[in-house]
DNA sequence: AAAATAATTTAGGATAGACTAAATTTTACG
DNA sequence: CGTAAAATTTAGTCTATCCTAAATTATTTT
């Protein structure tokens, strides 16, 4: 067992170049500044810290973007799964709504113990999705797959169910309750327009037209 | 409303100045390096710059010790509400035993919303102690008053209950949990030494023996 | 009241993390 | 392909907090 000494500061980074490169591209540094709201300078004095660690935590080369090595993957695998388990928990047991969940979540994700992320993924009866429908990590810190797609890539007639909203913004996410656009709930696109992308779907019995903005943050699974 | 900028490291030196001066006297700068692990020489420092924000967070003249200023104590008062709340619902909900939760209460006190607690404070019923009996400070952040009695102060035929145990030491708590000397306990006072100031106590059919580094962190109130 | 002891302060560094401005490298495109 | 734009890196600062060693001030004892 090993006892990495990871700041708060460290693991906001190792947590977003995580999801910046989901997709298997390297992260820039611009990105991930924009992300941490950073400037790209301090990016690259972190990030080179970061590659120079024993274990390195990240893999890096001028000019080339940024990557995370296996040690770098758990260890942002271990607070994404704190963050996502306390978002859950907040709702499950304190009646937080799901879009007051995530600034908190976002500081306590630091700093509770292991233990403290034991018991409440016990008292969840270890729950595999946080209230945005967003996979947990595993105990073993393993990210379990996820089949779903976003809503902007579906087309007239195709339906399927909302897996997932990709939201932490509070006011989107009021919104997309009040729309009934939760995870579970059942879609169809009746059209769309190739212009500006916007999607007319039907959500139980009522017509919504929604902008790319929303459509790419929520995603479906198809039946 | 005021929001003040108290970081973790500020919260600190106030929550420990509060419990240092709660009998009156100022504390002194080596009482308050020893409390947070550091030294003097740089509480020096912190306590010079709390005593220059505006407004002052202390009271302090060089050489006469550390005072909490109004604002200063509703800071202190704030963080240790945030603690004692903690500690109790950690032992509610998720099943800590009192020597467990300082730890973990030491770091989330200090990133907690207001939100967070309140909505902890009312699904506990807005209770008055935490698991080791001591005082929540009210919502207003007024400290209630206790007129419990360090158990070194009684002497034989004395009696009374244990209203609150001021430890944070696990092994010591476990220690107290096994021998029944927990809050609500009836204790009677059978013999004093006055040599090595050992108290010989008789706690349901039990008589133990105590030492003054034990009968000072109990407290008793008096019937 | 002087000397011994204890408490306190100052001065000078260290580390972590962020910033700005300037320099450099890469990519994009006319 | 050569320049303009974009991205990246470097260099030099800044703030917060802690440290050690040395100097100073207060308190306690004789
Ligand atoms: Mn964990
Ligand atoms: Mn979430
Ligand atoms: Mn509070
Ligand atoms: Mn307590």
């Amino acid at each position: 067992m090993k006892k990495a000494i990871a700041t708060q500061s460290i693991q906001n980074y190792l947590k977003h170049i995580y999801e910046l490169t989901e997709g298997g591209q390297p992260a820039s540094t611009t990105d991930i500044a924009r992300e941490l709201n950073v400037k790209p300078a301090s990016v690259t004095g972190m990030v080179q810290k970061l590659a120079a660690e024993k274990p390195a935590l990240v893999g890096y080369q001028k000019h080339q973007g940024v990557t995370l090595t296996a040690a770098g993957k758990k260890a942002a695998l271990e607070v994404i799964r704190h963050h996502r388990l306390l978002e859950t928990w907040l709702v499950q047991t304190l009646g937080y709504s799901w879009d007051e969940v995530h600034e908190e979540a976002e500081r306590l994700e630091h700093v509770i113990s292991e233990d403290f992320e034991s018991r409440i993924a016990a008292a969840l009866g270890n729950p595999t999705r946080d209230p945005h429908g967003e996979l947990i990590p595993t105990e073993d810190l393993k990210m379990p797959p996820d089949k779903s797609i976003p809503l902007s890539s579906l087309r007239p007639n195709q339906t399927g169910i909302i897996q997932r909203v990709n939201a932490q913004n509070a006011d989107l996410l009021r919104h997309l309750d009040e729309l009934g656009l939760v995870p579970k709930v059942c879609v169809e696109v009746v059209e769309y327009s190739s212009f500006d992308n916007n999607l007319t779907i039907k959500v139980g019995s009522k017509s919504l037209v929604l902008g790319s903005n929303i459509t790419t943050k929520i995603f479906i699974k198809c039946g």
